[in-house]
DNA sequence: AAACATTAAAGAAATAATTCTTTATTAAAA
DNA sequence: TTTTAATAAAGAATTATTTCTTTAATGTTT
């Protein structure tokens, strides 16, 4: 079925290695700070409780190569992650729905570390439209369709109820938005070629209090 | 990495398919709504945009039988589900790190339809102690050690930053807490036995922002 | 009442990801 | 300069997950 319509399986890097790099990437920061020139990928799976041949198969992602008996140069290392995962640029983002956890990433400052700047925030809400929360307006949700065009925005993040993320997404989509970061529980069906990252927090919540149930019978 | 102890294997779900769970219950939820008593995996997986057989092995999780040319018993499903998940228990957690991040899990409303119930926050800046955030009381980090005996509480929210984590979980663990709900990018070392959830933001910009670069090269 | 169409359920195959193994490189020491 | 120890890199095997296929059950229709 759809299952490769991708093209480029070939050279698409597995999921599961992407968000392992983060983690490199705040380890290797450590370590630089304590003056670490050279790292190897054993001290790193050491450190980091993984398996060392994992981590290789994971840096080589960025092209970056280690020299046998001395490592990866940690600051060579640094920079190709941030490359790599486009962390050291700026990706501007909408921000649809202003309520708990649309407020939440808001205020959340980390994103600038991670590249991205929310440069708006969309709402229905009369009552939420004008405020600013983390420095970022909330503008009138209407307001969305005559901005996009000015601007060069890729990135929708989607905190929504769930009855109206499946409307407000297509809405994104039209205004030329590539990639939807989605907070909902909505299953988004979307054109091929859109990229949709689902973070749902209940899943994670099913994952855990499953896990512990598991544990405790 | 031994992200879940590996003994046994035999009857534990896939972490994917749990995952997935939390979507076919609001997909459910909407269903009843519109008055449907019974509905078949190929009419979920259509609606759903997924492979119908997947539908029904993930629901066999469950241990909910459905009829040939019937479907599943759309109330019986839900309630299977909640209780599968835990969803439908008061499960009760501390969090730690009433910063951007946790004072936004605190406001996020949407915990108790997870059963989840944030008992109290605990903190060290002095500026934030005593406040509340969406009827949470924010208190002093020793107050955790004198808490703990008193109460049944099995989950730790972890958002403090990355620097203290490591410490942090461990008085968690030391207190008692069974699973720990991870938000920091900090890779935890904890005794086997301890269920941790890792739920960092930069893994998912790390995968969006990347599968965003792949499509526009 | 019997045949039929539909679908759940179980099993097999394919795919993806991780772990394990081997090979080859290279800097350091003798 | 040669040997040695350590490690990167490439390839193989294992494991887990998803997709595909078959079988059996059941309500509906004629």
């Amino acid at each position: 079925m759809s299952e490769t319509g991708k093209y480029k399986t070939k050279d698409r890097v597995p999921e599961p290695t992407l968000k392992r790099l983060p983690g490199y990437l705040y380890y290797l920061e450590q370590v630089k700070e304590e003056g670490t020139i050279n790292i190897s990928a054993p001290t790193i799976g050491k450190d980091l409780g993984c398996d060392p041949t994992q981590v290789v198969k994971d840096l080589a992602v960025t092209g970056v190569k280690g020299k046998p008996r001395v490592g990866y140069n940690t600051y060579e290392l640094i920079h190709a992650l941030e490359d790599f995962l486009g962390f050291n640029r700026i990706n501007e983002a909408f921000l649809v729905g202003a309520g708990n956890l649309g407020a939440a990433l808001m205020a959340y400052q980390e994103h600038q570390s991670l590249g991205l700047r929310i440069l708006a925030a969309f709402d229905v809400d009369s009552k939420k439209i004008g405020q600013t929360i983390g420095g970022i307006h909330i503008l009138e949700y209407n307001k969305l369709f005559s901005l996009y065009d000015r601007l060069n925005v890729k990135i929708g993040i989607l905190t929504t109820p769930n009855h109206v993320a499946q409307d407000v997404a297509e809405d994104l989509v039209n205004c030329g938005i590539k990639a939807i970061w989605n907070f909902t529980s909505a299953k988004l069906s979307l054109p091929e070629e859109i990229i949709v990252q689902n973070t749902s927090m209940s899943s994670y919540a099913a994952v855990l209090l499953r896990r512990l149930n598991d544990a405790e019978k």
